[in-house]
This record gives C-alpha cells, sequence and structure tokens, in this order.
DNA sequence: TGATTTTCTTGCCTTTTGTCAAGTGAATTC
DNA sequence: GAATTCACTTGACAAAAGGCAAGAAAATCA
C-alpha cells in the first residue's frame, strides 16, 4: 500500500463504499508531479489524464478571438482534474490545462480508468459521483456568475477559494470573474 | 413495443451500443404530459423524475434574495431534463422546473435508473455518456456567459436556440442572460 | 547590482447596463 | 365590454465596467 492516505479519504468523502474498495481504487492511480508554469494538457492534444490534485493550484484556459487568454477553471487542492470533454469524447481538446504553482497528485489514464469501470462495481459509483460532483459545481459557477455584479463575484470568489486570490496572478483572476485587469484591480482597492 | 421511437434515436445518437439496447433501455420510460405552466419539479421537494422531453420547452429556476425569479436554464425538445443535485443527492431541490409550453416526453423514477445502471451495461454507458454531455453543455453556457457583453449573448442564444426567444416570454429570458427586463428589450430594438 | 520584463495600479473619458417610473397594448376576467 | 392584470417598451438619469495610456512596483535575468 504506497501512500495515497489523501486520495482515499477522497473518495470515500464522495461516495459510500468500503474502505478496501477506495484503497483498491487508488492503488490504480499513479503518483505524478508539475512543475510551476508545466502544462498537464495543451491544446489540440487528446487528454489521457484523469487527475486526483493533492497539493497546489491549476488553472484551465484557452483563447479568445483576439488570441488572449480566457481562464476557464480553477482547480484547488483535494480535487478532480481533468479535460471532459477531450478525456471521455477522446477527441483534441480546445483547452490547456497548466500547474499554477507546483503540484502533485495521482492519475489514471483513459483505458486505466475504463478498465476499472468495467470491472469494479465500486468505481463505477465513483465515477458517477464524481461526474455528478462537478456538474454540480459548473452549474453553480453558472449561478453565482450571472445576476451579479463582479464585486459580489470577487468576494464570492474570496469567501470560497481565497488561495486562488493567494496564488494566482490578477489577470487569470480577471478573466475568470469576466472583467479587465484594470477593473480587478479597482475592486481590489475598495475593499 | 409502444411508440418510443424518438427516445431510441436518441439514445443512439449519445452512445454507440445496440438498436436492441435501446429499445430496452426506451420500454423501461413512461409516458408524461405536462400542460403549460406545470410544474416537474417544485423547490423543496426530491426530485424523482429523469425525463427524456419529446415535445416543448421548459426551464429551470428558482429565487434570489430579493424574492425575484431567476431562469437558470432552458429545456429544448430531444433532450434531457433532471435537476441533478436532487435527482442523484436525494435532497430536496433549490429550483423549480415548470413547463412553458405544453410538453410530452418519457421519465423513469430514481429506483428505476438505479436498477438499470445495475442491471444493464448499455445503460451504464449511456447514463454515463448522458452526464458526460450535459456536464460539457453547462461548461460551454458558463464559457458563453463570461466574457461576452449582453448584446453577444443574446445574439448567441438566437443562432443556437431560436425556439426558446420565439416560445418564452422576455422575462423568463432576461433573467437567463442576466440582464433587466429593459435592457433586453432594448437590445432587441437594435436587431 | 543594475537592467529588463512583467504585473499591477491609476486617471481620464466612453460605453454598457441598471433603476425607476410612466405609458402602451394585449390578454384575461368577471 | 369595461376593468384588471400582465408583458413589454421607452425616457431620463445613475452606476458599473471598459479602453487606453502612463506610471509604479515587483519579479526575473544577466
Amino acid at each position: 500500500m504506497s501512500n495515497k492516505k489523501s486520495l482515499v479519504t477522497f473518495i470515500l468523502n464522495v461516495v459510500k463504499i468500503s474502505k478496501s474498495d477506495a484503497e483498491q481504487i487508488a492503488e490504480a492511480f499513479h503518483f505524478v508531479e508539475l512543475k510551476e508554469k508545466e502544462f498537464l494538457l495543451h491544446e489540440k492534444q487528446v487528454s489521457d489524464d484523469y487527475l486526483y490534485l493533492e497539493n497546489g493550484l491549476m488553472r484551465t484556459f484557452l483563447y479568445d478571438l483576439e488570441g488572449e487568454e480566457i481562464t476557464i477553471d480553477f482547480f484547488t487542492e483535494n480535487n478532480v482534474v481533468f479535460e471532459i470533454t477531450s478525456f471521455f469524447n477522446r477527441v483534441r481538446s480546445e483547452a490547456n490545462i497548466q500547474a499554477i504553482t507546483k503540484c502533485s497528485g495521482y492519475r489514471i489514464s483513459y483505458k486505466e480508468l475504463n478498465a476499472l469501470f468495467h470491472d469494479k462495481p465500486a468505481f463505477r459509483d465513483f465515477g458517477r459521483a464524481i461526474l455528478v460532483k462537478e456538474f454540480i459545481a459548473s452549474q453553480k459557477r453558472n449561478y453565482g456568475m450571472i445576476n451579479r455584479t463582479a464585486k459580489e463575484r470577487y468576494q464570492n470568489l474570496l469567501a470560497t477559494k481565497p488561495q486562488i486570490l493567494r496564488d494566482a496572478p490578477l489577470k487569470f483572476i480577471a478573466s475568470y470573474l469576466g472583467v479587465t485587469d484594470s477593473t480587478l484591480s479597482r475592486l481590489r482597492k475598495n475593499l
């Protein structure tokens, strides 16, 4: 049994399965590290990483029509990281996934994930629970972005994921919140 | 074999399984109709409907802090309709789902869905494909809403789901786009 | 250490969107 | 069919956010 305690704990928090099932699932994952600014996924590649992020901060981003980077989402410690479209549909990714800080965690490939999905009923429940959890998070984000001013969105981010404001540069946060750098800088000043 | 041709076609478009598997899955669904303005789900209930919408237009909405209705999402023909948090986590819903026009389709309950999930491998693939599909749609919506002006968001909706603009009242669309009724009315005028 | 680049802040002005309130017209009701 | 309600529009003004450019501060590099 390798040292995947945090992953086992994460699995047990996501779905009601036995500890030994959780440990067997965790066993299938492989340790990975990423340096600051290293990419987990480059656009136009087919993603093959389903990652549990144990330490660090990552982001996913793409380029808008003017060629500007738009940060779509941040990933914090103790969450899964994957580009769902590319990973599950086996198509080239439109987005990039990049480590903001040094990161470490455990990954499995698409092939490994499917083998588990077919062989281990407990993993099916885990897989579904993760999809449901991430889907809900995406919907919540939708709701939190619309019908709110930039200031409220910023305050919400401050309250829910302060590590992002600590570790990510202003321009990543600005594009994530849908405002310009200038506007975010001014918002900050008034708080 | 009842008349569920559109559902079978829908299933076959979502996941690569055999026609007979798709027909067996469709068999488990039950026909339902909803009158205009009728609710599929009221807030504070636990959702028990996983619905394939064959005809009509629906929306999901909740109330903001000022007690105003906020339309979160629209559901169009030939899509699935469910409140993921309440349905999968068996918790009371914070959202309402309501028919805008007269609607018809086919539903299954949580219990029925899980029985299929455990007994029919083809349904597992279907279930996962639906979650992936809806998750991607949610992410796309996120991306389409941020970093765009209200006018661009409106034009995008016009291009992608014109039936919404045809059948939903202005106030539903305005809150969905995150603007006031007045602003949407003015946007329309300039087009 | 000093030079260079990158990140962030700020001022000035414009555009977008919101607020509030009044008004029109259509649909519904009694 | 008059009254009421509902959906939408419009005007006048206010607030929020953006565009652009200059400059300060911080990080990186040589």
